[in-house]
DNA sequence: TCTTCATAGTTTTTT
DNA sequence: ACTATGAAGA
């Protein structure tokens, strides 16, 4: 019956099996911890607890997904679909909607993004007439959010002697208003920021006594997944959540805190034992994961914090190869080392099982370049999402607008868009009188008449086309379903043609992406299973709290993959590149130079190694190019700190240092210089049967050619026109179907 | 009011 | 390198 506690080691069924009561599991890197998570959920429902009653929270919606999906397979049948699972804000976001009358808030409340509180608290500065260079507004923002998660409001703010110190100091007397005008907005426009679900959730728990009783009768148990990286307010709603049944399990590691800079707050771990003095505590210290060479050089690395929990993570695996150690010269190197190490490794293994990781997403770039240049599929994390591109977002603003017209950002985004003659003079007219009048700018333009305004007759008629035009989806959108309306939204406003006639390779781009999006919504649509219609409100819905890895393509699946540090945790690679390894880089020069900071960079480093299984690279590059020029760089410290028994290294720079070459050119360069670059060790010679075309070789593109492109695949040239660098190919790509492309910027490649 | 072109500022990590 | 902003022209 309970045989499936036989796929868990004694440490783990200590921790799976206890039911009742409070407990904390710290968990060592590659030690099980997701595995101790879904089967203390199926020893849950195996002991007769129903789904409804258990709240898990995860740290992603992708690990919340797979886990799911585990524990179905384990227990079998659906059971996992009435849990409740997810990240903080997207399980909080769905509580505030069934909830949001009680705190004032329409159900359909936006969500708005990192870009949309950006855009508001700009225009809150630009409305104060104050300064931009003294209120930047990435400072201003971050100080909003970081008072937020410490529940400090715009009257505690006041209040907080210190704070208006510290703002005298750097002569930003006027924060105060910024913040108590930034709420007032968010409120106005019936909007939440990110850290407005946090903090909400837990106003409305304080707040209203038998609506916190209904919750913590209906969430017996908790669960959260990667206690370290909670923050203070995460930690006030848990506690209240569970003070009722007290039956809490958190699952974390302490030497894998690295979101201290958005306020997780490590804290939390010693507060728990303070919280339920009769917790028991359960240690996962046998790694699975990694070689010894790897979890004992991991181990050595973090031996250097001073602040950490006393464990001793070890292994049974093999001793496995040495780390390597690489030097190049420059990050272009660095990137083609990378690549041709891939292309060397990859006869016994899969594109999948390589990462390449690294601190900031702007170091992409390069590697990106490497890898094109052979052929070797990635898919790439971070950056900018998919839901964040400007032509997504103008449709989603169409569609947030529909649903809740008060929405500010979405309004100010699309009111001209496409153009239709409403400037930002005009703009700033409306705002000044939705301010004014304490309303929002909808209100206004629902009712011009009513407020005067020096608007002449074109501008009003324009206005009110726009209102009508907004009221007429409105109207639809509670009856039709969310593909309907979506499809009629983005043929009516015009944004489908729009984007239709651009016929450059990126009009084409975006025109593609919106109708991916619409893809999605028409899944979303036939594959909806509640019992009234599936309208756009209900797909919209977490549309915000989506991110990338969230909806992983099918055809992604077998690339090499490209993220930074932060969004690899939780994962695990075969092979794995850690890069940039160089003081100013990693650790960043943004640590500065406190003890805590420099100790969650290497806690940050700490993850990384622990990401590789069987291998894993290091490298630094002696020159890179950064802020438009090449700088010097020195290897980071944390090499020296990993005992270096465990390494390897291998010097490159020494290839003899050409003259520095723009990246555009690079494609002249000779492939002997990348034979140099490859290691001997891992040398098998024979390079990629396919040629890349560059510039000078757009000549050798001929009708009926088979040819491969990055995105498409393979596909079949059926016509070339143009000249030099206009030169375009019709190609068909099979599944696909014909498409024109721009050859100086599609990197065709021609299969033999 | 819209479009285009030049210049300036910018880079840490993210739900 | 890449976007965002501002000035000038249409």
């Amino acid at each position: 019956m309970n045989d499936y506690l036989n796929d868990l080691n004694s440490d783990q069924q200590k921790a799976v099996i206890q039911i009742d009561g409070a407990s904390m599991v710290i968990a060592g890197a590659g030690s099980g911890k997701t595995r101790v998570l879904t089967y203390k959920i199926v020893h849950f429902l195996k002991n007769g607890i129903n789904p409804f009653n258990i709240l898990s929270l995860t740290f992603t919606n992708k690990a919340a997904k797979e886990m799911k999906n585990r524990i179905d397979k384990i227990v079998g049948g659906h059971q996992s679909k009435s849990l409740w699972m997810g990240t903080f804000h997207s399980v909080f976001s769905r509580i505030l909607r069934a909830e949001a009358d009680k705190i004032n808030f329409p159900r359909n409340f936006t969500i708005y993004d990192t870009a949309d509180s950006k855009s508001l608290t700009k225009s809150i500065i630009k409305e104060l007439n104050l300064d931009k260079d003294v209120y930047k507004v990435g400072t201003i923002q971050n100080r909003i959010s970081s008072l937020k998660n410490n529940f400090i409001s715009p009257e505690g703010y006041n209040n907080h002697p210190e704070l208006l110190e510290s703002d005298k100091k750097t002569k930003r007397t006027e924060f105060g208003r910024i913040y108590l005008m930034y709420v007032q907005r968010c409120f106005k426009a019936g909007a939440m920021d990110f850290d407005d679900l946090l903090i909400n959730t837990y106003k409305l728990l304080s707040d209203f006594p038998e609506t916190l009783n209904k919750y913590q009768k209906k969430f017996q148990y908790i669960l959260v997944d990667e206690y370290q990286d909670t923050n203070h307010i995460q930690y006030l709603i848990i506690k209240k959540l569970a003070a009722l049944n007290e039956n809490i399990c958190v699952v974390g590691d302490d030497s894998q805190s690295i979101y201290a800079f958005r306020g997780a707050n490590i804290q939390n771990i010693l507060n728990f034992k303070i919280d339920y003095p009769d917790y028991k505590l359960y240690k996962l210290e046998q790694n699975y994961r990694s070689t010894k060479n790897i979890v004992q050089a991991a181990n050595s690395l973090i031996k250097h914090n001073e602040k950490q929990i006393e464990k001793d993570v070890w292994t049974d695996n093999t001793k496995g190869d040495s780390i390597i150690v690489c030097e190049t010269s420059t990050d272009n190197d660095e990137g083609r080392l990378v690549a041709n190490t891939i292309k060397d490794l990859i006869s016994d293994s899969n594109f999948k099982d390589f990462a390449i990781l690294y601190r900031t997403n702007a170091q992409s770039r390069s590697l990106e370049e490497a890898l094109r240049k052979l052929a070797i599929p990635y898919k790439i994390y971070g950056g900018l999402s998919f839901y964040q591109r400007k032509e997504i977002k103008d449709v989603l603003s169409y569609f947030r607008l529909t649903i809740n017209p008060q929405d500010e950002e979405a309004l100010k985004r699309v009111i001209n868009y496409p153009s239709r003659g409403i400037g930002t003079t005009t703009i700033q007219k409306l705002l000044i009188c939705a301010n004014e009048n304490n309303i929002s700018i909808w209100e206004v333009i629902s009712d011009l008449g009513k407020y005067k305004i020096k608007l002449n007759l074109g501008t009003q008629k324009k206005l009110t086309d726009f209102t009508f035009l907004i009221q007429s989806f409105m109207a639809q959108t509670e009856s039709s379903d969310a593909y309907k309306i979506a499809e009629h939204i983005s043929k009516v406003t015009g944004i489908f043609s729009l984007l239709n006639s651009d016929h450059s390779p990126e009009g084409i781009n975006r025109f593609e992406n919106v109708q991916q999006l619409l893809n999605g919504i028409k899944d979303f649509t036939e594959n909806y299973d509640g019992e009234s219609i599936p309208v756009l409100s209900e797909f919209m819905k977490d549309v915000a709290l989506l991110t990338d890895t969230d909806n992983e393509k099918k055809e992604d699946y077998n690339k090499a993959t490209l993220m930074t540090i932060h969004a690899s945790k939780g994962l695990e690679f075969p092979y794995v590149f850690v890069v940039g390894m160089e003081e100013g880089l990693f650790p960043s020069m943004m640590s500065g130079n406190s003890q805590s900071d420099l100790e969650e960079e290497r806690r940050l480093f700490y993850v990384a190694i622990t990401r590789a299984e069987k291998r894993l690279f290091l490298s630094h590059a002696n020159n890179r190019f950064k802020w438009g020029q090449y700088i010097d760089c020195e290897p980071s410290r944390f090499l020296e700190e990993i005992d270096q028994k465990f390494i390897m290294k291998k010097d490159f720079s020494s290839v003899k240092k050409q003259e520095i070459v723009p990246h555009k050119i690079y494609a002249k360069i000779k492939p002997q210089i990348k034979k140099t670059l490859v290691p001997k060790q891992f040398v098998k010679t024979n390079f990629a049967k396919n040629i890349t075309i560059n510039q000078s070789d757009l000549s050798k593109l001929q009708t009926g050619q088979n040819v491969k492109h990055a995105k498409f695949g393979n596909g079949k040239i059926l016509q070339i026109e143009g000249e030099g660098s206009n030169k375009k190919a019709t190609v068909f790509f099979s599944g696909i179907g014909q498409k024109q492309l721009l050859l100086k910027f599609a990197k065709l490649e021609i299969i033999k």
